[in-house]
DNA sequence: GAACGGATTTTCT
DNA sequence: GAAAATCCGTTCC
């Protein structure tokens, strides 16, 4: 993954982050999934974004250099991975912008991934269709967060095999910013966390 | 298959 | 003190 592709507006990342591998060597194996439904969020453009209102200790990792892994605590419970995109560098801070990961098409390392899963995970389908569950089934949490995907280490993100159909439509979960259409997803795959509604 | 409530960290009022 | 970028078990269709 090349770090000038996330250097750029997370509203024009985020459809090009549809079709790559979600890839974290472990300790045990290589978990693999190809990213199939992802979120813009737009800092200060974006009353939804973590970054709306500034730096904060938690988020401090969405203003530095695009390539980061910015993982947060979600309701207390689950972790939620984002790429952080935009112009920041080592220097001067960034933008505070993000791409969500919210779902994966599992590819390699899926009984590791039933095993942190639990007994929900029935089938292929459960094991990474929503941001908490993604983590969860990729082994990633609040220690990854920081860590840089674009410098080939054990969390890195593949080349795009370019979907045929991608949807757009609005994100989910939110009371901020909901019509918004900053939400992305691979149509008719099997793992996509919720279909668009269709008034 | 849809609908509800509970778990629990970080931030803001 | 409350709300949040969520998920799961239970309950009722």
């Amino acid at each position: 993954m090349d770090r000038e592709f996330l250097a750029r507006d997370p509203r024009a990342v985020a459809p090009d982050l549809l079709g790559c591998d979600l890839i974290h060597q472990t300790g045990q194996g290589l978990r693999r999934g190809r990213i199939v439904e992802v979120e813009a969020y737009c800092g200060a453009d974006d009353p939804a974004a973590h970054t709306y209102r500034g730096p904060t200790p938690r988020n401090r990792t969405m203003f530095g250099p695009p390539g980061h892994l910015y993982v947060y605590r979600s309701y207390g419970i689950h972790w939620c991975a984002n790429v952080v995109c935009g112009t920041g560098t080592p220097a001067s801070p960034g933008e505070g912008v993000a791409v969500l990961l919210r779902a994966l098409h599992p590819i390699d390392g899926l009984d590791a991934m039933y095993v942190d899963r639990g007994r929900a995970a029935r089938r292929d389908r459960d094991l990474a269709s929503g941001p908490g569950k993604l983590c969860a089934a990729m082994a990633i949490d609040g220690s990854h967060d920081g860590v840089d995907v674009c410098a080939g280490g054990p969390v890195r993100i593949g080349p795009a095999e370019r979907p045929a159909a991608i949807v757009q439509t609005t994100r989910i979960g939110l009371t901020k910013a909901v019509d918004e259409p900053w939400r992305w997803y691979v149509d008719g795959d099997p793992n996509v966390s919720r279909l668009a509604s269709t008034p």
